[in-house]
This record gives structure tokens, sequence and C-alpha cells, in this order.
DNA sequence: CTTTAATTTTATCCTTTGGTAAAATATATC
DNA sequence: GATATATTTTACCAAAGGATAAAATTAAAG
């Protein structure tokens, strides 16, 4: 069991941070909630998880934690809800599960920033994978806007811990490209955030993009043009 | 009153687009929603509808329309829940009430571009118009935001037709600056998107922010820099 | 096959939530 | 200060939503 303090008192709903997420990036599943017996991750375990937790960040990403229902989550993963609650024994351990799996992944390319490489060429190449994020993963990108829109109640310690030390090391990669001369003098940390905003707008104003231009990312030359434009204007805007 | 179709089958839940936005930005509270009797725009009145926009505005800004409850909007505007109903007769009056609202200062700077002065002016002055709604209303921001994020329920045919022809010709804009070889050759909506992808993040994702640095545009000086570091780059991005 | 364990369904519970009715109180006008 | 109107409070209600219990079904193992 995840050792949750009682609901009551602290709920997300309140918007207290989390009291558990010590271990990082997020509590690593302690075996916990899986169905009680042994026979675990039986190929039906395996696929029904998927499912939920497929269907709840869709739902999560539109309605937010608290506006999502589990009636909802559990029609689109075409199941009944009491089933659903078989596999992830509380909406809250549900959406926790939710946000661990889309951390991993959103913070994976910030960690890839190389000092030894050029300037040039890392953050060319960490903008496409944030704007790839934005293509392949536009559902936990919102879910993961909203949480912190809400105030982060769960991911407020990985933010101010975890996410807040990678950030740290990369800003100093990208003051010493600026030492050597290879980068315009541009404040690491802006810059970082400038690049989140742009690539993940795309995923998070979706629907406001399509309204616009008809588009989405999934059109792989949208998709394209896109990238080539952020990175156009971004990196001229950066180089020397 | 304001001519909704039946609730039942057609709501803010449902995430249907609403039928009625016709008139625009969105329609204009027709007289509707006020006390039943005379004695209209009352001080008291006025006061208490602006408590409860405000409250709503903070508490739609963090958890959405869906997962927002009146209990806590009340709460926080320190009235009874009755009460509020008694100024806005439902929770899907009081969302429109705050969208429309939020939609007229969030649309006006864009309106203002002018082909006439030079992009360097213009698009500098947007920006600083940006930034400074992300510091003066984060909360509208976030609730508008969120709206986009559940699919634009509400905002969908103002997205489609109104903001997409407002767009438009300030595209049109743009791409005579550029023709005018006063400007890069940049794709207009990807700029104007980038702008707000930009500005608009340090209101939506403020807590990150402050996890990340300890720093809110409420900081003057957070904000000038902010302010410059933006244009800076963008401004270095785009003109010739 | 039979037996055991895993999965799904049905029925149900309690709390929250949007909303109403009507009584009570305050405010303004004459 | 009496009367009419506007505002606020109190007491509710029905539906929705998270969760549980236990029966029914399905799948796996011997």
């Amino acid at each position: 069991m995840i050792p949750l303090p009682p609901i009551a008192d602290r709920t997300l709903e309140n918007m207290t941070p989390m009291t558990l997420n010590q271990g990082f990036p997020l509590p690593a599943e302690p075996d916990a909630d899986r169905a009680g017996g042994k026979r675990r991750d039986s190929r039906i375990q395996v696929r029904n998880r998927e499912k939920i937790l497929d269907a709840a960040t869709e739902i999560f990403s539109m309605y937010g934690y608290r506006g999502a229902t589990l009636d909802q989550i559990a029609e689109k993963a075409a199941m009944s809800k009491p089933n659903l609650l078989y596999y992830f024994s509380s909406k809250e351990k549900l959406y926790l599960a939710v946000l661990r799996d889309i951390l991993e992944i959103w913070l994976q390319p910030l960690k890839e920033l190389d000092e030894r490489e050029s300037p040039e060429r890392e953050i060319s190449a960490y903008i496409d994978q944030k704007i790839r994020f934005s293509q392949l993963y536009p559902t936990a990108s919102r879910v993961f806007a909203n949480e912190i829109a809400a105030g982060a109640p769960v991911l407020k310690p990985v933010l101010d811990s975890y996410l807040r030390d990678i950030v740290k090391k990369k800003a100093r990669v990208i003051r010493k490209w600026v030492k050597r001369g290879e980068l315009a003098d541009v404040d690491p940390y802006h810059l970082i955030m400038m690049i989140w905003a742009v690539t993940q707008h795309y995923a998070d104003f979706a629907v406001q993009i399509d309204s616009l231009l008809g588009k989405s990312l999934d059109d792989e030359r949208f998709y394209n043009q896109t990238r080539k434009h952020i990175k156009r204007i971004l990196m001229r805007g950066i180089l020397k």
C-alpha cells in the first residue's frame, strides 16, 4: 500500500501537496495496487491496467483530477466502475499512476542536454524531442498542465526538488555555452521555459489551433512545419 | 434569460459546444440574470456580483468548470451558496459570465496590431500587453487554458468564427510586413501562437516557475526581466 | 474434469453537489 | 416609521460520484 495520509483532511480536492513523494520522480509503485493474489501480471491484468491508464489520461486531460469521474473513465475503458476499482483501488491512486507515467517521459529529454556537444545541436535536438512529445502524448501534456494549474497538489514536491535540481544542472550547461561564446547572452531559465512554453502549447491548446488552422500535429506536414518554424525563430534568437 | 437549450442532454459536462454563442464575442448578457425586480445595479448588487466573479475565476482557474464547486466559490466569496445562486442562477451561467469577461480582455491587444506602424514597434507592444495580462490576470489566463483543454465546450464557436477572423486579419498584417522586408520570412500564424505560448506560460505555469525560481510576475524585477528576455529572443528571431 | 484463484457483475451505501422553497432579515422610499 | 422590495438564511431534495460487499463468472492448474 502506498502510505497515504487519511483522505478526509488532506485530499487532492484541498490542493494540499501530497506528503508522500519522497522517493522520486514519484514513489515507485511499491508493488502496491495490483490485484491482491499471487498470480501477477497476467496477460489480462497488464492489458486492463493499460486500457484504464489510457482512458484515465484522456479524461483527466480534459477535466483535471477533480472534474474527471470514474464513471467516465470506466466507460472509456469499456468496463464497469467496480471493475476499474479492482485494478486501481481509488481515484487518487489511479491519478498518481497516470502522473507517474507522464512525468517520466516528460523529464527524459531535458536530462540529455550535453555540454560537450554544441548548443546548436543540443538545443535543436531538445526542441525536436519536446515537440515530438506534444505530438505523441498531447493528452499527457494536458494532464500535466492541469496538475500545475491546480497548484500542483501532487507534483509540487517533485517540482521543488527533483525537477529543480535537473533544471539547475542544465542551466549551468547553457551558461557554459554562453561563456564559451557559442550562444548569445540568454538567461538559461527563461530559455528553458520558453522552449517548454512553445512546444507544449501545441498540445495544450490543440483545440484552439485546430479552430484557427484546421490542423493538428497528427498531420505530418503541419508537424514538420511547426517544428522547423519554432526552431528557426528560437535558434536565430539565441545563437551568436 | 439567456436562451440555453435544456441542460439535460447538452451540458458542459458532455463537452458539447454550446449552441448559443451567436452574438459575439459571447452573448451579451441580455439583461438576463440579475435579480428579478426593478431596482437594478444597486451598490450591493454590483459589489456582490464582482465578489462572486472574482471568486469564481479563482476556483475555475484551479479546477476547471467541472472540478469547481459552487460551495468552494461561495466560500471564497464569503457568502452562502443559495445567496450566490441569487446572483447567478446556475453554475453554467456563472461560468459564462466569467468567460465573457476574460475573453474581452484576452482579445483586445491583438486587435490593436497596426500595419501602418513598424513590426518592431507593434510586435514589441503586443508582447508587452500579453505579458502584462499574464501578470494582472493569471487566474483568468488559466480559466481560458482550462476551457481549451476541456475541448472548448463554450468557446469553440467563438474560436471558430470570431477569433479566427481576427487572427486571419492580423496574419495579413504580418505578411505585409514580411513582404515589405521589415520582418524575416516567418509564418504569421506560428508567430502569433508563439507569442501566446510564451506569454501565457508565465501565468498558466506560475506554480512551476515559482518552484524552479522562487519568483512570480508579481515581483516587478522578475516581471521586467521576463518581459525583456522574451522580447529580446523573439525580436531577434524575427526581425531582419 | 475438478478445484482454486482471478475477474467481473450486481446491488448498495454514504457523501457531495447543483439547485429550490420559503421563511427571515435588511434596505430603501414615501 | 410603515410599507414594499431586495437580500440573506435555513432547510431541503434529487442526482451524481467514489467506494464496498458479495455473488456470479471466467480462467488457470493439477
